[in-house]
DNA sequence: AGCTTACCTTGTGC
DNA sequence: AGCACAAGGTAAG
């Protein structure tokens, strides 16, 4: 099928900047899978058609946030001649709807491991939890069920490379399965309030909370501080927050919780409403800098 | 409440 | 080739 764009929209840099894992380039098409979906996309040259197979036009138009008014939110958050920049350089990077279950068991994975380790991990998880599918000759696996992941040992995790994680994804997977808990309606909670809830998982602090809202539950103020963001903040926003503070920060570099959130706020007061989609911007802009510099 | 420290494993850079 | 060190942080003390 095909789909004629008439917002802005780049495929490759929604898919590459790091805020979905398991999306793989193979011979110009992009394969993904979400909930029991597998499907392939390009968008050819750069241009505004998008091809696919598998999945239907209103699936790509929710899934790849086609929807959000990209100019608007453009213009909300540039504050500044940094965000600027990023804006600039990525334009049509756009926030995707993942599943809330894979996102959150994902990002759980995710901490203190780095992106390739994260795909890979996520991969084995699904190779050995999850349901095999042919799509377009080859081979694919579904993210696991909750029942799956609630029934699995922690022992079964720790081969897929998860380390101290595994208990973790366990505890979580079996507290969503006995509780019966329909991610899905935290969409309809506050910002706070999902996040209240989301921090409640075992291995899910405020980080990790953050990306869960912002990545699959529509939370388009959620700001997940990590290393990158918190070294952006002290770089290039250090004049916006009081000295002391930032003298504190720089000492560290973790983050405690009330560090965190001062942090958050203050991003979510600076670039409002849309908070998130600076974060995606500015994370995206550091780390392609670093990259092409080594 | 706020601050340290340990933590599994893999990828990356020197 | 091999070894430090960092990696989309969290939880326990």
């Amino acid at each position: 099928m095909k789909l004629e764009l008439d917002v802005p929209f780049d495929l490759n840099l929604s898919l590459c900047c790091g805020q979905i894992f398991r999306c793989k380039k193979q011979d110009n098409w992009w394969y993904c899978i979400s909930e029991d979906k597998i499907f392939k996309i390009r968008q050819i040259n750069n241009s505004n058609c998008l091809e696919f197979e598998g999945i239907n036009t209103d699936f790509v138009t929710t899934f790849f946030g086609l929807k959000d008014n990209l100019t608007e939110i453009e213009q909300t958050v540039n504050k500044d001649s940094y965000i600027a920049a990023a804006l600039e350089q990525f334009k049509g990077l756009r926030l995707i709807r993942q599943n809330p279950w894979e996102c959150l068991i994902s990002f759980i994975c995710a901490t203190y491991k780095n992106i390739a380790a994260i795909e890979q991990t996520l991969f084995k998880i699904s190779q050995t939890h999850g349901e095999k599918k042919c799509f377009d000759d080859r081979n694919f696996w579904l993210f696991p069920s909750v029942e799956k992941l609630a029934r699995t040992s922690v022992q079964n995790l720790e081969g897929c490379g998860l380390g101290y994680r595994a208990k973790y994804v366990q505890a979580t997977a079996k507290r969503v399965y006995d509780e019966q808990i329909d991610l899905e309606c935290f969409k309809h909670l506050s910002y706070v309030e999902a996040k209240k809830r989301l921090f409640e998982f075992p291995g899910v602090g405020l980080k990790v909370a953050d990306c869960v809202l912002l990545f699959s539950l529509e939370k388009m103020k959620a700001f997940p501080v990590d290393i990158w963001i918190k070294r952006i903040l002290l770089n290039y926003y250090a004049d916006q927050l009081s000295q002391g503070f930032v003298e504190k920060l720089r000492r560290h570099d973790s983050l405690s919780n009330g560090e965190y959130e001062k942090l958050c706020l203050f991003a979510q007061n600076y670039f409002g409403d849309y908070a998130g989609y600076a974060q995606e911007y500015l994370y995206h802009y550091e780390r392609s800098k670093k990259q092409m510099g080594s």
